[in-house]
DNA sequence: ATGGAATCTTGCGCAAAACGCAATCTAGCA
DNA sequence: TGCTAGATTGCGTTTTGCGCAAGATTCCAT
C-alpha cells in the first residue's frame, strides 16, 4: 500500500496552496510526484476528491469532508510528534527512579528534591526495591545502586565513588580488642557481604587462605545488623555506615587503609540518552555527588 | 523521509498487541519489519518510545504520550478514511447539478424531487446557467445541457432524444399560409438557432442554396420570442416548445418530417463515475426520462 | 545447571515503488 | 494565433522497504 500520511498530506497541501504546483513547491516535491500522489489517493479512495483541469482546482464534497476531518488529524499527529521531539531537548515530564540503595536514601532524597525546584517541569518519582533487576519491566528511567554488575543491555554512568571502611561495635571491639595492623585481622570474626567483597578480603590478608569468615550474606542490610549485634567486623561504605559511626553505633578501624571504594553507578538504557530528562538528571547527580558530598558528611 | 503513517501505525499495534511478534501479524508484516519501522520512528523523534528487551515491553513516557495522541488521530483518520470510501458505493451527500435548459427546467424539476424522495440520503441542489461551461469552477458534478458538443476532459451521458419540429406562430401561418411540402420552406422566412441547426436546414431543403435565413441567433430564448412574434419558422425541440404548442401559441409544420432529434445529455468529469450519488442520479435520470416521459407529454 | 523455546535485532540481497526529468496536453490570455 | 502557466504521463534511475536467515537474549523446563 501506498503511503497513506504523504498522500494526505500532500491532499492538505494542494487544498490549501490552490494548485498543485504550490502545493509542490510547499512540499519540497516535484509536481509530478504531487500530481501522482493525489491520483492516487483518490484512487485508492475510489472517489474523486479534486475536480480539476489544467487551469483550475475545486473541491468535491468528498474531498471537503476529507480535508476537514483528516486535516485535523494530520495536525494532531504533527503536534504530538514535536511534543515528543520536543522531550529531547527539554527536561519535562514523569522521571521515574528506582533504586536499591536503601540506607543511601537519605543521601539521594534531599538531591532530588534540589533537582526537583531546579527543574519545575520534571516531576520526580522515586522507587525503592531489593534488586535493580527489571528496569524495564518496572518501567524505570533510571536505576542507581551500589556497583552494578556489567550488563551489555544497559548503559552505566558512574556518579560517585563511596569510600569503604572495616568497621564494627564498640562492644565487639572491646571484647576482642582494636587491631592496628592488618595482619591481625586474621584472627577475627569477619563477616562478608556478598561475593565481590571476597576479593577485597584476600587481597587485604594476603596469601590463599583467605580471612576468617564466621558469617556471610548477600544482604546489606543483614551484615549491618550483624554489625551493629557484635558478630564481627565488615566492610563497609560511607553512605552504608555514616549514620551508625556518627552515633557511635559502630567505629571504623584502620582508617589509613584504603580500600577499593564502592561505586555509585546509574544504570538506564541506550535510547534514553536522547531523552533530555534521563540526560540533565545524571548529570545533575554526577555533579552534586562527585564535589563535595560526600566529603562533606 | 520514512512512511510515518506506517511507522506510528506499527507502533500502536505493537502497544496494543504488547509484543512485537504479535504486531506483525496483525499487520500481516514481518517481524523484521516491524523492529525496524519501531526503531526508525524512535530515531526519527530522537526519543525511547518503547522499552524492551527479548521478553518484556513496557511503554516510556514519550511512548504513552504518542500512543493517547497519535492512535486517536489515527482512528480519525481510519474513519473518514471509510467514510469517503463509502461514498463511492452508497449515494449520499450534496449533489450538485447546473442546467442550460432554461425551458426544461419544468421537466427536469420534479424529476430530481422523485429522485430525493428515492434517496433521501442524498440532497440535490440544482442550478441554472447561460452555459454549461465550468463544471470545475463551479463546482459541480453534473451538468445536464442539449447536444453538448465533445469535450475530451468530460464523460457524456446520453438520457434521452428530445424530437425536433418546425413551428411558427399562429400568425405567420396565418399570413403567410401553412407549408404542406418540403420544397415550399424555401420561400419562408426562416429562423436559425446556432450553427449546428444549419445542417439539418441543409440537408431538410437540400441543394447546396440553403435556407432562406432572416433571422438567425446563437440564443434559443430569443429565437423563440421571435418565433413567438410571427417573424418566421424555427426548429425547436419538444422541451423548448411543448407548452407553447399547448398553449396555441405555436403550431407545428409539417409533423411527418423526421429531423434529427435534439440530444440531452449529461456531463460529468471522469473520476465521478465513481461516485455513487453521480452514478445513481444518472441512471434514474435515464431511466425515466427515456421511458415515457417525453412521449406522455 | 543446561538445553530449548520464544522473542527481538541486524546484515544482506532483491524487488517494488517513488521520484525527477522531459515530453505532451490543456486552458486562459495577449 | 502564439504564449504562458499548470497538469498529466512515460521512462530511467535511485531509493527504500521488505523478507530471509543468522545471531543474541531471556525465560522456562527438564
Amino acid at each position: 500500500m501506498a503511503d497513506r500520511f504523504a498522500e494526505i498530506e500532500s491532499f492538505v497541501k494542494i487544498v490549501e496552496s490552490g494548485t498543485l504546483s504550490e502545493a509542490a513547491r510547499r512540499l519540497n516535491l516535484s509536481l509530478a510526484a504531487t500530481s501522482r500522489r493525489l491520483s492516487q489517493l483518490e484512487q485508492r479512495l475510489g472517489v474523486l476528491l479534486v475536480r480539476r483541469n489544467s487551469r483550475h482546482l475545486s473541491l468535491t464534497e468528498e474531498g471537503s469532508l476529507l480535508y476537514e476531518r483528516a486535516g485535523q488529524a494530520l495536525l494532531a499527529i504533527d503536534d504530538v510528534e514535536t511534543d515528543v521531539m520536543r522531550r529531547a531537548t527539554e527536561a519535562t515530564g514523569l522521571l521515574r527512579i528506582v533504586t536499591t540503595i536503601g540506607a543511601g536514601r537519605t543521601r539521594l532524597a534531599p538531591l532530588f528534591r534540589d533537582y526537583a525546584t531546579l527543574h519545575p517541569d520534571v516531576a520526580i518519582h522515586l522507587e525503592t526495591a531489593q534488586h535493580a533487576t527489571g528496569i524495564i519491566e518496572g518501567g524505570h528511567d533510571i536505576a542507581i545502586c551500589f556497583d552494578p554488575p556489567p550488563d551489555s543491555a544497559l548503559m552505566m554512568k558512574h556518579l560517585a565513588d563511596n569510600p569503604r571502611f572495616l568497621c564494627a561495635s564498640p562492644a565487639y571491639l572491646n571484647r576482642r580488642g582494636r587491631p592496628h595492623r592488618v595482619a591481625e585481622l586474621s584472627a577475627h570474626d569477619n563477616i562478608l557481604v556478598g561475593e565481590a567483597q571476597q576479593e577485597i578480603w584476600r587481597a587485604l590478608v594476603g596469601g590463599d587462605t583467605g580471612p576468617r569468615v564466621t558469617l556471610s550474606t548477600n544482604d546489606a542490610e543483614l551484615a549491618r545488623a550483624w554489625a551493629l549485634d557484635g558478630a564481627g567486623i565488615v566492610i563497609k561504605s560511607q553512605w552504608e555506615v555514616e549514620d551508625d559511626l556518627a552515633a557511635g553505633r559502630l567505629e571504623a578501624i584502620l582508617p589509613d587503609l584504603r580500600l577499593p571504594p564502592s561505586v555509585i553507578a546509574a544504570l538506564y538504557l541506550p535510547g534514553q540518552a536522547e531523552a533530555a530528562k534521563v540526560r540533565s538528571c545524571l548529570d545533575f547527580l554526577a555533579r552534586h555527588l562527585r564535589k563535595g558530598a560526600l566529603m562533606a558528611a
